[in-house]
DNA sequence: TGGTAATGGTTGTTTTTGTAACTAACAAGC
DNA sequence: GCTTGTTAGTTACAAAAACAACCATTACCA
């Protein structure tokens, strides 16, 4: 690294997209590293596992819906998790469009497992800051996120 | 959405990394609009260009070493950068693998201009929130990124 | 010196993503 | 019933990113 120099009155380092940008990728790879190695699951694999993993039975819109993952990616990850025999797909009685999906007990083991690891990551994560910061950083990040889900955030 | 169920002590939309990127991604995209159609620029150009813009003079591994950006891509965007004259590149006196980047003057207003716009968008992005508030985020944030960085944080 | 390793940077190739267009099924109005 | 409009989900193609291999230096060190 060089010098500094200008600076004027506005600092990058703080610029807020920035910074969650920077915290984002640095948690996001440093876990992405277990699921990948551990099972080859891609991101969106492994959100869309998640989401069915935590609320059970859903369609690929509802995930799509909740998560604020693209309905192209969604199908790709559930193809892909169906290939693997992490999920199934049944078809809808009553809208033959519709596809529910569920995790195979292998799907469920998976995570299971990727659910606990990331417990204790974001534990590690965590450490060094008192309980009040970490539940106001996710409060404030909640609203910026637009995740105002009533399953998330008690606003 | 349908049922939930499940929900057994683990929240993805409590999860850090989640919220982390949720927010991340909600603010870039945001922004993205801004650049992408006023000057056409990616994500990493842009990137480059604040870099350039914030500390002047640097070489491409300043860019990538600074913004956690890696190499090629900082390559491509600098040789973008260099095809819309937004910036110069001048050989090392003293190390010829290395140039020296730095920034045209139309480089320098487009980055004055970036720079107002993202203020007063970050300006909007926390309205609402008390002056701690941001703060504290900005500190979490600057250290769940990594960003020990001098220029940055007060620790 | 001369050989090996490390660094700055670029290029080529493969994966992923983003965008748009598309099929199939349902819904509504007339 | 038949047209028009929506919605669920997939697929095709273009843009962007990740990854690896690659020069051309420079640094290290016997």
């Amino acid at each position: 690294m060089t010098e500094t120099a200008k600076i004027e009155g506005f600092d990058l380092l703080r610029f807020l997209p920035y910074l969650l940008n920077q915290a984002a990728e640095e948690s996001s790879l440093t876990f992405q590293k277990v699921y990948k190695d551990r099972y080859g699951l891609l991101r969106t694999e492994w959100r869309v596992l998640f989401h069915l993993g935590m609320f059970g039975e859903m369609t690929a819109t509802d995930i799509g819906t909740r998560g604020k993952i693209h309905k192209t990616k969604v199908s790709r990850a559930v193809y892909r998790l169906g290939q693997r025999r992490y999920l199934k797909r049944m078809p809808s009685e009553t809208d033959r469009r519709v596809e529910w999906l569920v995790l195979t007990p292998a799907g469920e083991a998976v995570y299971r497992d990727l659910r606990d690891t990331a417990e204790r990551y974001e534990e590690a994560l965590l450490d060094g800051f008192t309980a009040d910061e970490v539940a106001q950083l996710k409060r404030v990040l909640c609203r910026l996120g637009g995740t105002t889900d009533s399953a998330g955030s008690p606003k």
